[in-house]
DNA sequence: TAATTTATGTCAATATATTGATTGTTTTTT
DNA sequence: AAAAAACAATCAATATATTGACATAAATTA
């Protein structure tokens, strides 16, 4: 099947559109008997990561997940009245917060985990070890090209 | 690079995540001088093809760009507000709405056809036509996958 | 050292997105 | 035909996401 170059850039970003709307509903569906969102889940793998023991500032978070500072405190509000992570003032940095899950906050990730690994497995099934490493590199390639729009679009003002 | 599976699956998932975060970001500053989201550039998009000319319902444009009836009647209602879009009652089926493009619309979408050109041109730098076909495979293939398990959660109540 | 700039995080306003509940309309059953 | 079921769209509540405005703290400049 051809496409003209416009029409070809017009459905691969249209099904990049559709696609994270389906992630998103699908995705926080598999969660459901836990309540938790696919922000929150991604949230709680940020600060189980090894790297993460001592925990991280709002903005290291922000740039890891590349949402938005406002954004995130929300998010963290919402996590931290669940009690799944805390919010401490950092000593070194009076201006900063450091985020850390809590004990509550590891045993809902323990909890989740495999319910996540499910998830992955059905969403990727029929796709091989190839496959997935090739969807990595496209999307490392266009996320990389959009991060790049994005700084000169904030350099400017 | 060599991962363990569940490690790739959580790579592609959190890639497609941030990615799509950071289209809607970008994508909705590219049209930022004309105040359009990429959701409400989407809407028009579907609008103005040919086999829209007798419009579509609110539940065609929900199967069409993957959202829920209740969000798609809030963004046609900012649309209908801004008289880019118009609402009516078709007349074969009273329950259901005719949603079209207003000529106001359509000198809107002609106004930001270029801009969004011009977003894929700079987005998908760097990417071959080969490229962008196996994206556009591969991100079908997830799809086809989420809305398979979309429609199982669905039915199961 | 004082003034300015930069950095970090939060609050407010608005747009997007979901599910659940509700109001009409049409279709199907009985 | 009357009752029941299904369908189309909207309203309400909540979570996510953005920008803009703000308060405070740290770093830089003068």
């Amino acid at each position: 099947m051809l496409f003209m170059l416009d029409e070809l850039n017009n459905r691969l970003f249209f099904r990049l559109y559709q696609t994270a709307n389906t992630l998103n509903k699908v995705g926080s569906r598999a969660l459901d008997s836990e309540q938790v969102t696919t922000q929150q889940w991604s949230i709680l793998g940020a600060l189980t990561r090894q790297s993460a023991r001592e925990g991280m500032t709002v903005s290291e978070l922000c740039d890891y997940l590349m949402v938005s500072r406002q954004n995130m405190t929300g998010l963290l509000s919402r996590l931290e009245e669940r009690g799944v992570v805390s919010r401490s003032i950092d000593p070194e940095d009076q201006r900063s917060r450091r985020i850390c899950i809590t004990d509550k906050g590891q045993d809902l990730w323990n909890v989740i985990t495999p319910l996540i690994s499910g998830f992955y497995e059905d969403a990727a099934d029929g796709l091989s070890y190839d496959d997935k490493i090739s969807i990595v590199h496209f999307l490392n390639k266009l996320l990389g090209n959009m991060k790049d729009m994005d700084r000169r679009q904030t350099s400017e003002l």
